[in-house]
DNA sequence: AAAAGAATAT
DNA sequence: GATATTCTTT
């Protein structure tokens, strides 16, 4: 069954919201720091304590040319570099003088990136990266990588995907005999071991040798593009947003348009994203363009406001609250 | 030394 | 409970 490889890109961009659905930046001009300092989480929605919003909003300004990009162009989004060494007063990212924050403080440093909030869109990226390597390639670094989302570190990745195996673990035990084939068993089942905290992992569908140890995995068919070569219209970035009583770091989804500026690429196979990657070294294809096209993410937005609450990271509208 | 994996902590 | 952090092993 082999997928049409014209489409899988079609298919994904459906996935992908509309701008207008975007969550509203917090504060691209202002330094995170300056912003937590100030209590000034988000000027979109200032003082509403209880109010969720997913309500298309008035686009933010735009930012001006943010020279902070990611990092590290290849991999680590840094699991606290784009918060503490947010260079506090030395620069606001050009926004103007941080000045002595009010309070004084040098809370900057040794700041704690929010907690990331696993949202279906996420995992699903996830699950593609891993499906993509194979159970046995898929480690930690890599499926970062593959993932390509921007602030999402190893430990992230780690975390979740030791989870995850557990959560494999289990649909193994009981899928036993039981899911008829199919490369998609709905974990939905109520089964033991199904949990109803499986949520998450049960709104992906879980490639079918992923519950099969022991049998090469022949199946690149997965709709996904390889970091190499990741068009910019999708690329994910982790931005910090903030919720009710904690902060999330939400993720958006960069969608350019299918019709860039002036470019009229039919392929997006072409499309150049640089992340120097030393490695990347999966047996899959890699029709990469090591060309050198310099990326950007430009889109690393940190807000943090201040709140006793927990901090943390998510994606757009879960409608969970 | 770095990264994966498991165990624990928050 | 979901993630993070720490500890241990590779």
């Amino acid at each position: 069954m082999r997928e049409e490889d014209s489409n899988w890109f079609a298919k994904w961009e459906e996935e992908l919201p509309p701008p207008e659905e975007l969550m509203p930046l917090s504060q691209s001009l202002i330094t995170p720091d300056l912003a937590r300092a100030f209590d000034m989480g988000n000027p979109n929605s200032p003082h509403h304590h209880h109010h969720h919003h997913h309500q298309p909003q008035p686009p933010p300004p735009p930012p001006p040319p943010a020279s902070q990009a990611q990092n590290t162009p290849s991999s680590q989004p840094n699991s606290s570099a784009e918060f503490d060494s947010s260079e506090l007063g030395g620069n606001g990212g050009g926004s103007g003088g941080t000045g002595a924050a009010s309070g004084g403080e040098e809370p900057a440093r040794t700041l704690k990136r929010p907690r990331l909030v696993w949202t279906p869109q996420l995992h699903k990226r996830f699950v593609d990266a891993v499906a993509h390597l194979g159970i046995k390639n898929a480690v930690p670094k890599t499926i970062m990588q593959l993932m390509s989302v921007d602030g999402l570190t190893r430990e992230n990745v780690a975390s979740h995907l030791q989870k995850y195996r557990l959560y494999l673990k289990r649909m193994q035990g009981i899928s036993n005999g039981g899911g008829g084939g199919g490369i998609n068993g709905n974990a939905s089942m109520s089964a033991a071991g199904a949990s109803d905290t499986d949520h998450l992992f049960a709104s992906s569908p879980v490639p079918a040798h992923f519950l099969h140890p022991g049998r090469p995995n022949s199946d690149h068919y997965l709709p996904f593009v390889p970091v190499t070569a990741m068009p910019p219209h999708h690329q994910m970035a982790a931005v910090v947003g903030h919720h009710p009583h904690h902060q999330q770091l939400q993720q958006q989804f960069r969608h350019f348009g299918t019709s860039p500026p002036n470019g009229q690429f039919e392929h997006p196979f072409l499309s150049r994203q640089s992340q120097p990657q030393p490695v990347q070294r999966m047996g899959t294809a890699l029709h990469n363009s090591t060309s050198g096209m310099p990326s950007y993410v430009e889109d690393v937005e940190s807000a943090t406001a201040a709140s006793n609450g927990r901090k943390v990271l998510t994606l757009f509208p879960t409608g969970d609250d």
